[in-house]
DNA sequence: AGCACGCCGACT
DNA sequence: GTCGGCGTGCTC
């Protein structure tokens, strides 16, 4: 009997379409079912949402098409899922359609119905050896109390849980034994594990393979990031949905994973701002996750069962923190080192006593070459890619400013060029001023490039016990973009082949160097004194994680230092640093922030507007503030006035923003969702001709 | 978002 | 004479 399903398909919000579309089909349609549709001139891939309805009053009967067909083979995604993707869109104000979409894999929507067959064809026979619990795990290490202490209490929190664990006092191993007892407790259980970023996956993925491969199948472990080729993600999405995986690990899109056995989310580093996606719908995977949770423990709920959530960090997120301290979090704390190795000592030096000029202080330097000497290793920490920031004409007023952007090219003196990091204009680097053409052009300001070359001249005469003079070697974005690069220069330093490593933040992340006894940050004040409100609170984290390479090996432990430059020593933040107080700086933050009506005291939104002209993008963003007068809850927002980004143009794009907020997070979400049809309209008043885009960012990692 | 339709400038 | 620029409007 012919009837109607309403369908979500991949329209924005801005589009005009409702939240879903009518067709009609010969079947009734599960919810959650792929089916492709006509629309306009095209065929699309859509979700079937809500079961079958009547046609909506507004539309012609006669102008409704019908469903072309159900993707075959693939079981409805659970109701579950469509609860996560009906939240997401109406928190961070974007079309069902669009989340939902935008959370499968994008070949899904390519295949033909012979193509897809195919691809499961090939799962179903890659699936599965033993059928399951037939083998043994690999022998775990013995787990030291504090670990025992949390596996012990993970079971009896009903609340998500906050693992606050110092780096090294073995929080992966806590997630590998609860994934273990997930995995155990149903045999269609499913962990989610997610991590930051791309570059920890692989490390992370051979841990779980070897525990869990040997009982569960190679197929059991499956990755989810960007960084996949199409036909991986496909294979690994088909692999989790049908329940083959029984793990996945993958940065903050593997939150949307469709996860029919979802029995544990473990989001590490949970505080990293690689949590909150930038494009698209702006969604916090983070948030999402500890939300993802409830709604399947509350499906769970009548067969006894539920899905914890664990967010482990040693510098947990002040909004996780805060929840904790209010109770509405479980925190579960690991302060000791495995091994019982301490922090380094913290070693501040003032660069206002030292000699003008150098990048490198010579008691620090001094400090590094005492190392090499024994045979220990040194990390230096600068977050700045390439030679120097700034290329300057010493005789006029030109600077080397990207032509595209409101920024300066970045000078990369290896292979001569000038770039730009926001919009990727590159060139090679005049020879003499554009300008005036005076040949004195210099580089202002340092980068990971030049301290490298710095370094590797000042230690040229530094021998190491194996008398080889000393290595110095560079690690960042430029240095590791190759394939498999990154890999190996983390085997030269592991092989003691390099002395120094000099990186960017990735270098602070994760990876466990054994011999590394001292690490340096060279320009830590940048972050210090940003109009950022978070910068404290990032920048504590990064020092923090740094912290965390050194004496990972605990004969050293004992020994090793963390040497931070700054203009500024007698800043509180590095009081609570030498101590390695986390709740100290966190209480003294959340106070400030407090203080403010700032997250989590209050919520914020932020209206973002893209134009040709920085003009029009204002007059956009205050035409939508003047329309917001009247709605449902204005009184409860303030909304500031537009003003445009730090970095106001990128790629010939003017941008500006205006700030919502209110002190309450119930009555913000009321006026965005008012608020948002409205929007639509300002595109239409006359100076905001030449908008090229807007959007709203809920919950701003940065305004 | 796509994709069509539609109306004005420099090319085979 | 047409190819193609992107402005406006529609998609069950």
């Amino acid at each position: 009997m012919p009837t109607w399903s309403s369908v979500v398909v991949a329209a924005p919000a801005h589009s005009g379409l409702g939240p879903a579309l009518s067709y009609r089909s010969e079947l009734s349609l599960a919810p959650g079912t792929l089916v492709r549709v006509p629309l306009g001139a095209r065929e699309v891939l859509g979700v079937v949402w809500d079961g079958p309805d009547e046609p909506p009053p507004g539309l012609d009967p006669a102008l409704a098409k019908s469903v072309i067909g159900v993707l075959e083979g693939l079981p409805p995604l659970s109701v579950t899922w469509q609860q996560l993707v009906t939240f997401s869109a109406r928190y961070y104000q974007r079309s069902l359609g669009e989340v939902a979409l935008a959370a499968l894999p994008p070949q899904l929507r390519e295949l033909d119905a012979a193509q897809l067959a195919r691809r499961l064809k090939r799962r179903a026979k890659t699936v599965a050896p033993a059928g399951g619990n037939g083998g043994l795990a690999n022998a775990a290490p013995p787990s030291s109390e504090e670990q025992a202490a949390v596996l012990t209490a993970l079971p009896t929190a009903t609340e998500p849980v906050l693992l606050y664990g110092a780096t090294g006092s073995g929080k992966t191993e806590v997630y590998l034994r609860a994934t273990e007892d997930a995995l155990a407790a149903d045999t269609a259980a499913q962990v989610l594990v997610m991590v930051p970023e791309i570059n920890l996956t692989p490390q992370l993925e051979a841990r779980f393979r070897e525990r869990f491969a040997p009982l569960y199948g190679e197929g059991a472990v499956v990755s989810m990031h960007s960084g996949m080729t199409p036909a991986q993600r496909l294979a690994s999405w088909l692999a989790a949905h049908s329940g083959q995986a029984r793990i996945v690990l993958g940065t903050r899109m593997a939150v949307f994973a469709s996860l029919p056995g979802l029995r544990l989310i473990v989001v590490d580093e949970e505080h990293d701002p690689s949590y909150k996606s930038q494009d698209g719908a702006r969604y916090s995977a983070r948030d999402l996750a500890v939300y993802r949770a409830k709604v399947e423990s509350e499906a769970l709920a009548a067969r006894g069962q539920r899905c914890q959530v664990i967010l482990g960090s040693a510098t947990p997120s002040l909004e996780s923190w805060h929840a904790a301290d209010q109770g509405r979090y479980k925190r579960l704390e690991m302060p000791a080192r495995i091994g019982g190795g301490a922090l380094p000592r913290l070693r501040l030096v003032d660069m206002n006593h030292q000699p003008k000029g150098a990048s490198i202080a010579p008691p620090l330097l001094a400090a590094m070459e005492a190392r090499i000497a024994r045979g220990e290793q040194c990390l230096v920490l600068l977050n700045r890619r390439g030679y120097a920031p700034v290329l300057s004409c010493d005789a006029c007023a030109w600077k080397s400013q990207c032509p595209h952007c409101s920024t300066f090219r970045v000078f990369h003196k290896l292979d001569r060029t000038l770039r730009c990091h926001h919009c990727g204009f590159s060139s090679r680097v005049p020879r003499s001023c554009p300008d005036c053409g005076n040949l004195d052009i210099a580089p202002v300001g340092r980068g990971t490039e030049q301290i490298e070359e710095q370094l590797a001249g000042l230690l040229s005469g530094v021998k190491r016990p194996d008398g080889q003079p000393a290595k110095v070697a560079r690690m960042d974005a430029d240095t590791t973009r190759l394939k498999g690069s990154l890999e190996q220069q983390l085997a030269a330093l592991h092989s003691g082949e390099v002395d120094v490593l000099v990186g960017t933040q990735m270098v602070a992340k994760g990876h466990d160097f054994r011999r590394i006894t001292l690490v340096a940050s060279i320009n830590a004040d940048a972050a210090l004194f940003a109009s950022d409100h978070r910068a404290p609170e990032r920048l504590f984290a990064l020092l923090m994680q740094a912290a965390g390479r050194a004496g990972r090996d605990a004969t050293q432990a004992g020994a090793s230092e963390m040497w931070v430059q700054t203009w500024h020593p007698e800043h509180p933040l590095f009081a609570s640093l030498r101590k390695y107080d986390f709740p100290g700086f966190a209480a003294a933050q959340l106070a400030e922030r407090e203080a403010a009506g700032m997250p989590p005291f209050g919520a914020q939104a932020l209206l973002r507007a893209d134009a040709r002209t920085q003009e029009a993008a204002q007059a956009f963003l205050n035409a939508a503030a003047g329309a917001a007068e009247g709605l449902p809850h204005r009184d409860e927002v303030t909304l500031y006035p537009a003003v445009p980004l730090t970095i106001q143009r990128v790629a010939n794009v003017e941008r500006a923003q205006l700030l919502v907020e209110s002190p309450s997070r119930a009555a913000l979400q009321r006026f965005l969702a008012a608020w948002q049809p409205l929007l639509l309209d300002g595109r239409s008043v006359p100076g905001a001709r030449g908008l090229i885009r807007f959007a709203v960012d809920v919950d701003p990692l940065s305004i």
